[in-house]
RNA sequence: GCCCCGAUAGUAUAGUCCGGCCCAGAAUGCUGGCCUGUCGAGCCAGCGACCCGGGUUCAAAUCCCGGUCGGGGCGCCA
């Protein structure tokens, strides 16, 4: 018995058609003489109305038989029908019970009651079952195509850089070694060198959507040892604002898309998407070390901000521009890696911004450096080997244009977008420090 | 890596501060029964737990030490 319609698929207008819908059993409710089976698909929740008297004795003897997340076909007749969820129910002419799961299972699918966030994973399939669960992920899928709607209109290309690494070079973050051959690998925790050098040979605008790994123990709701990010790189730009205006963009047209296409989920979800305006604010230094300072918050010239200061100016933008979104522009060169290109006249700061959303850092990025001595030079200011980072300058003597790019959070930005609490709810199976499984 | 907090049935919790009244309580789940329009169905009956190791004490879910696991904050970052 092969499936013919979804459950979002029957509609009340289908009244008198035979269908066969598959799936969980959700949840049965007996009153004695009438039996209403829930079956749930990932499309939705569609009742399946069992009468005694009404329907054959055998096929009510199957019913009986029903428990939660059996697996089951049903072969029935729809009935349009004003009392029934959705105006619609299923008169069943067969049911087939195709799995029978011990019971009970360790985590009730359709009950209210609330579940601890690491007893979930550890059983996150049963888990990704509920609706609420489902739906960020049918969400977050709405999001990478928005991404990608907009990328591809805009002429960007799909490439796909490695996530071995022979060295780890980009300094900051730490990087997960792992035994290649007789050598020593690494998981990249960006694909960002390898994005520039797609740039500089000529394929000019690409995206890479991946994973990426850190090696930090961070206990946060925040950080994954694994997550994935929307990493776009393109050539010939004027500067770093025409990388943010593709950002924002991006931003925005994935939010678009979500609104439009998931509003079921954000039911679900309770989450309200408010389409952000353009361009996004932009802060720079050295004045945010001003507005910090107006909010009681003392950052010492020419060093980095903190988390609070991140939030503090998420409240400000909030404030005074009524943004959720801003751009952070022109950090302190001594704080971001070699490649960042320097404002050529006053060499203190990078054109390197990051993008926060609701207070986090969604994403980092900027204009790269694309002149060979200059890299060179920044290399050796930041005391790393120029022979270790041979097979990345080298191909920098041979023709760059002015290039930059940025790499999104997708597991961010989801989280931040439906307002979750924690990064892993945003991750189908999440790696932290001490999850590993499933 | 540093700091703070927590661990009780399948799940989520009450009880822990102030040791005995707790062979651990209500919910949900599960099992069985009743019920012909439920939609977190309802009603009745039953099942099921103190993270591990050590210590203090007449007595430990409760106090102390260690371990494991988890949560949060900072750092680092997407």
């Amino acid at each position: 018995m092969l499936r013919t319609h979804y459950t979002s698929q029957i509609r009340p207008e289908d009244e008198g058609k035979e269908v066969v819908v598959a799936g969980w059993v959700h949840r049965v409710r007996d009153l004695g003489g009438v039996k209403f089976i829930i079956l749930r698909d990932r499309e939705g929740l569609l009742q399946i109305t069992a009468k005694r008297g009404v329907i054959p004795q055998e096929l009510m003897n199957i019913a009986d038989e029903l428990r939660e997340e059996y697996v089951i076909a049903v072969k029935g007749i729809v009935k349009a029908n004003r009392i029934a969820p959705k105006g619609r129910e299923l008169i069943p002419n067969e049911i087939e019970i195709i799995s029978r799961p011990i019971s009970p299972l360790p985590i009730s699918i359709s009950s209210k009651t609330d579940i601890g966030l690491d007893t979930r994973l550890d059983y996150r399939v049963l888990d990704l079952r509920r609706p609420e669960v489902l739906a960020v992920f049918k969400i977050q899928s709405k999001i990478v195509e928005g991404f990608e709607d907009y990328l591809r209109e805009k002429g960007f290309q799909k490439v796909f850089t490695p996530c071995l690494i022979g060295a780890a070079s980009e300094g900051g973050a730490e990087v997960f070694p792992v035994v290649y051959f007789n050598k020593t690998a690494f998981l990249r925790q960006d694909p960002q060198l390898h994005r520039q050098l797609v740039v500089i040979s000529g394929m000019d605008k690409i995206y890479d959507l991946g994973p990426s790994w850190r090696a930090e123990p961070s206990h946060t709701p925040r950080h994954l040892c694994e997550h994935r990010g929307c990493a776009v790189e393109m050539g010939f730009i004027n500067d770093e604002q025409d990388i943010m205006r593709i950002e924002e963009n991006l931003v925005t047209r994935a939010m678009l898309k979500v609104k439009e296409e998931c509003s079921e989920e954000l039911e679900i979800l309770e989450v309200n998407i408010e389409i952000p305006s353009t361009p996004f604010p932009e802060l720079r230094f050295p004045k945010i070390y001003e507005i910090l300072e107006e909010f009681g918050k003392k950052i010492p010239f020419g060093e980095d901000y903190d988390r609070e200061s991140e939030v503090i100016l998420a409240k400000y933008v909030k404030e005074k521009y009524k943004s959720d979104f801003f751009f952070v522009n022109r950090f302190p060169f001594k704080i971001k890696p070699f490649y960042v290109m320097k404002v050529d006249e006053d060499p203190q700061w990078a054109r390197s911004i990051d993008l926060i959303y609701k207070g986090l850092e969604l994403s980092s990025g900027g204009q790269r450096e694309h002149r060979y001595e200059k890299i060179v030079e920044q290399i050796k200011e930041k005391g790393m080997s120029l022979i270790g980072l041979q097979w990345f300058t080298e191909f920098f003597k041979y023709g760059a244009p002015p290039h930059g790019g940025f790499n999104l959070g997708i597991e961010r930005f989801t989280m931040q977008l439906l307002n979750l609490s924690n990064i892993r709810e945003a991750t189908l199976f999440p790696r932290t420090p001490e999850r590993l499984l499933p």
